[in-house]
DNA sequence: TTGTAGGCGTTATCAC
DNA sequence: GTGATAACGCCTACAA
């Protein structure tokens, strides 16, 4: 019942009149193997219940085929997706995946990027903690070869793959989708300025209101720490305590959305005739809140997807140069009852 | 640029004149090195960049210091709030967390184990797919002494430590809450009849019944495939067009619930006065839904803090009996609008 | 307190 | 087509 009764292929050599060579060959169907000896020594394995041991292999071979991630928490829907994708790719090509949660504390970061560059990832996809404003913790993978691809919150100015939407963009259309429905003071929630994917739509959101000629006004700008449920409804009540409140909101997500739709309704606030609202993501709840909260759709899983693929396909080519490669994906404007008024005709 | 410059015990060993040993034992801070040395040592590594090969270090000690887990799939919010309290608690200890989704496919559960084995993580989490029915692949650990841990999803003969819910008596109080409504025709929303947690489910909401002296009507109690959204709404639709439809729902999972409630609305038919509706997890959907969803507490975060502490105090003991050691966490009602009716007093 | 030497299980480079 | 042999980087009796 204790341990050590492992079979190793040094064993099988021994039982089978092989050499360690052989036995590696065959098991891993080397050409230079006859079909005979190939099929009778993968037999004999697997009858005596060989099992390969994948350390020696990645210790050897200088691969450990496993791919780390690091994430600020996977209780967010849109995380869990990535992961989701992230993990689906990776173990069909083969590949474990080690995840690591920064929550969102640049020093959990940090160490959980030693501890993967120790445990010899092949590769990492990261997305930014909210602290994070310094990358050189992922130099030690660039300076080994190692791909770095960071996906959602992405860094600055670090040369590597990013797999990303246009937040710019995004948050442009989604402003626009407001401004549509007759909308003039539009408040929006904005996340840690110094992520780029918050300031981006920051951005986004104020050319939005200049390209169609309205008034920016600061007080409905609202500079959000977490963008948590209670931030959100807390940043509500003091948007509505102005004289001239908003007639819109968006949130660059959707949890504040959502905590702001119901604090609105439990003031008597109609949504969407007085007050039309946008958020970001696409997260599960975002279609359950009444009224439906239209939204940003965001590829969490497909940018999984990808991230993935992109660090395979780096170990595949020869040479490992570090180039920046940008992959946008594409979003669009879910358009649900929060936002979406009656026309009168 | 390339990789290669890699520094080993050995360039250091020559670097300082010690032996590879010397350096060893100073890393790790054995009690046999003189301070100074061991400081001396230290310091060299910090600054040349010394980084240990973890794989290295488990080939040779036998110990990868990773833990497998195997579930079903990650975006379920159940699941990756567990996850998060895995990789959260084993983190804290130096240990890495591989994850492996099944999809609910009994063939990927099997493929994902041998993964998980040829990786020797040293300890293994599992909450068993929809589909599984047979847990012999969960032996390769147990014969080496790997320690399993079934979390939620357990199988019924397999020695091992199993982390759950009492989903009896969570039916059961659940249940009853409703009676508590005045519900007399209660209808169950059961999931996978092989799974222990939902046949423990089904068990206690008949006891409840029975012990309140209710009539079973076995058209009420629909054995669902999935719990999904989209089942929801058709077992909710079916179950109206009866002569004499339920005036409670006791759902096996948020999901179901919420979407029959949405349902219902639709139908002008009111909750919680026609119809009182709880359902299980306590998933984010079920607060924001209208009115807000009954359901039972499950602590999932806790229950991957338990399992890994599990492993890690089996890795501990001297003696790696395998002896099924259950954890049962508690659980509770939450009692929201869908289900607490105005009492006439 | 430090050094020597062997091995963890695999793979890769030679040979034959 | 197959076999010696030497790594991969680290750990740990056993010596000194």
């Amino acid at each position: 019942m204790k341990k050590k009764n492992t079979l190793t292929i040094y064993d099988l050599a021994r039982e089978l009149n092989y050499s360690t060579s052989t036995i590696s060959r065959a098991l891993k169907n080397h050409k230079s193997i006859s079909k005979k000896t190939a099929q009778l020594i993968q037999r004999a394995a697997e009858e005596r219940g060989y099992r390969p041991n994948s350390l020696a292999a990645s210790l050897r071979s200088n691969n450990s085929k496993t791919i780390g991630v690091s994430i600020s928490n996977i209780s967010r829907p849109f995380v869990s997706d990535m992961i989701s994708g992230i993990e689906t790719s990776a173990r069909e090509k083969g590949y474990n995946v080690i995840i690591s949660q920064s929550h969102d504390s640049y020093d959990n970061e940090v160490s959980n990027a030693k501890a993967l560059y120790d445990s010899r990832v092949c590769g990492i996809i990261a997305s930014l903690s909210m602290q994070t404003e310094n990358t050189d913790h992922f130099n030690q993978f660039k300076d080994q070869g190692i791909p770095v691809v960071f996906v959602d919150r992405v860094p600055n100015n670090f040369q590597s793959y990013h797999v990303i939407i246009d937040n710019y963009t995004s948050a442009y259309i989604a402003t626009e989708h407001l401004i549509e429905q007759g909308c003039k003071r539009i408040a929006h929630f904005a996340g840690s300025q110094h992520l780029n994917v918050y300031s981006q739509r920051k951005k986004g959101f104020i050319e939005a209101l200049k390209h169609h000629d309205l008034e920016i006004d600061e007080r409905l700008i609202v500079d959000m720490k977490t963008l948590s449920f209670e931030e959100g409804a807390q940043v509500t009540a003091e948007l509505f305590k102005l004289n001239n409140p908003p007639d819109g909101i968006f949130s660059s997500n959707d949890t504040a959305a959502v905590s702001a739709i119901l604090y609105l309704k439990k003031q008597g606030i109609r949504i969407p005739d007085d007050v039309a609202v946008i958020g970001f993501n696409d997260d599960p709840i975002s279609s359950i809140v009444e009224p439906a909260l239209s939204t940003i759709y965001h590829p969490a899983q497909k940018m999984g997807e990808l991230s993935t693929r992109r660090i395979l396909e780096h170990l595949e080519k020869e040479d490992g140069m570090h180039t920046t490669e940008i992959s946008v994906l594409e979003t669009h404007v879910i358009s649900r009852a929060s936002s979406v008024r009656k026309k009168s005709t």
